[in-house]
RNA sequence: GGUGCCAUAGCUCAGUUGGUAGAGCAAUGGACUGAAAAUCCAUGUGUCCCCGGUUCGAUUCCAGGUGGCACCA
C-alpha cells in the first residue's frame, strides 16, 4: 500500500485541531503540525496550541518542539518533517499533518528551493541600508545583482527586495538562478483536505476565540515575553499587538480589538492562497463522516 | 407635553449655494520560494429616515410624521 500524508488545512480558526484528532485516532497514527508559532513552546494560549487532554491522545510533533530563540523556517519544516515521514512510514500507512501555515505546507508538499541561511551579519548589514538609504537604494542594487528577479519581484514590497539582495550577497549568485520552479517529487501520497466555513462564522469564532485566550492569560503570557519582543518568531499575532499596549502606545482595548482584526486578516491571506491549490478537497468542519469517507476512498484508490 | 439639534456606506462622520455623494475605520479580491501569524498590491459597497409641497430636477429648500439626543416643564 503507498503510504499517505494527509493534509488538514484551512484558516486560523475554522476548528482544524478537534478534526485532527479524530481522523489521527481513525487511522491510529501521529501529527505532525505545520503551523509556524505553535512550534515554539513559549506560546501556549495565544497560539491556540492543542489542548493537554489532545495531545496526550494522539502523539503530535513539532508542536513546542523549539524555542522562540532558535532559527526556525519552512526549509527547517520542509527537513524535518520530511524525516518524520520517512521513519514514521515505516510502520504506519498513514501520517496526517495538520496546519495553516502557508508555505510551510507548501514547503513539505512541493519542496522549495535550496538558497543560503542567510548570516546575521549580511541580514544586519543589508536592513540598514533599508533603514538608512530607503526602498529605493536596495531596488537599485537588487536591479545590478539580479536584473531577472527585479523584474519579477513586487518592488514595493521590502521584505521581498531585502531578501533577495541578501540572497545574493550570501551565495555570490543572483536570486534568481537558484529559483528552479520545480516542485519535489515526494514518494509519497498526499491527500489534501481544506476546511472552510461561512465568512461570518469564522470571524465570528475567531473573534470569540481572542476573547477567551484573554480569559485565559494571554495577556499575562505577553507580558512574560515582552522582553524578547524583537525575536522574529515574537512577530505574532496575539502577541505583537499586546506589547504595543505595554509600550503605552495603545489601550488594551484597542490592542485586543487590533488582534481580532489581525487574526480575521490572516485567515483571509490563508484562504486566499489555498484557493489558488486544486488539490485540495473543501469541507465544512462538521461534514466529519464525509471526510473520513473521502479519505478512505482516496486512500484505497490507487493502492 | 414644550423647545432646540440630529437622521447620508457595516461603524463614525463630511458634503452637495438644488443637477442622485466621499473620508477614516471595518470589509472584499489578489500576490507570495529559507523571516510567512511575516510582507506587499488593488477595490467604495448607498431607497442620502418616511410622506407630501415648491421646482425641469430635491439627499439638499419648505410643511408634516417617525426615531435619537439635549435642555425646559
Amino acid at each position: 500500500m503507498a503510504k499517505t500524508l494527509i493534509v488538514l488545512l484551512g484558516p486560523t480558526g475554522v476548528g482544524k485541531t478537534d478534526l485532527s484528532i479524530r481522523i489521527a485516532r481513525h487511522y491510529n497514527t501521529e501529527i505532525t503540525s505545520s503551523d509556524s508559532r505553535q512550534v515554539y513552546r513559549e506560546m501556549r494560549i495565544g497560539t491556540a496550541v492543542p489542548e493537554e487532554e489532545q495531545l496526550k491522545t494522539v502523539k503530535h510533533h513539532f508542536i513546542h518542539s523549539h524555542s522562540i530563540h532558535d532559527y526556525f523556517s519552512s526549509w527547517e519544516c520542509e527537513q524535518k518533517t520530511l524525516a518524520l515521514l520517512k521513519d514514521q512510514f515505516k510502520d504506519k500507512d498513514q501520517m496526517l499533518m495538520v496546519g495553516g501555515s502557508m508555505m510551510y505546507i507548501d514547503a513539505v508538499c512541493n519542496g522549495i528551493d535550496l538558497i543560503p541561511t542567510i548570516s546575521p551579519e549580511i541580514r544586519k548589514e543589508v536592513c540598514d541600508r533599508y533603514e538608512e538609504k530607503g526602498l529605493e537604494a536596495l531596488q537599485a542594487e537588487l536591479k545590478e545583482l539580479d536584473p531577472i528577479f527585479y523584474e519579477q519581484v513586487d518592488l514595493q514590497n521590502a521584505k521581498r527586495v531585502i531578501h533577495a539582495v541578501e540572497v545574493c550577497l550570501m551565495s555570490g549568485k543572483p536570486y534568481s538562478s537558484l529559483r528552479t520552479n520545480k516542485t519535489k517529487e515526494r514518494d509519497f501520497k498526499i491527500i489534501k483536505i481544506g476546511l472552510n466555513r461561512d465568512r461570518a462564522e469564522l470571524y465570528d469564532r475567531i473573534n470569540q476565540r481572542v476573547d477567551i485566550m484573554v480569559k485565559e492569560g494571554q495577556i499575562e503570557e505577553a507580558k512574560a515575553l515582552f522582553e524578547f519582543r524583537d525575536l522574529n518568531s515574537m512577530n505574532t499575532v496575539g502577541y505583537k499587538e499586546l506589547f504595543e499596549h505595554f509600550k503605552g502606545h495603545i489601550s488594551l482595548d484597542k490592542s485586543i480589538e487590533l488582534i481580532k482584526r489581525n487574526s480575521r486578516h490572516y485567515a483571509k491571506r490563508q484562504l486566499s492562497w489555498f484557493r489558488r491549490d486544486e488539490k485540495i478537497q473543501w469541507f465544512h468542519p462538521d461534514q466529519e463522516d464525509e471526510i473520513i469517507a473521502y479519505l478512505d476512498s482516496q486512500i484505497k484508490k490507487e493502492a
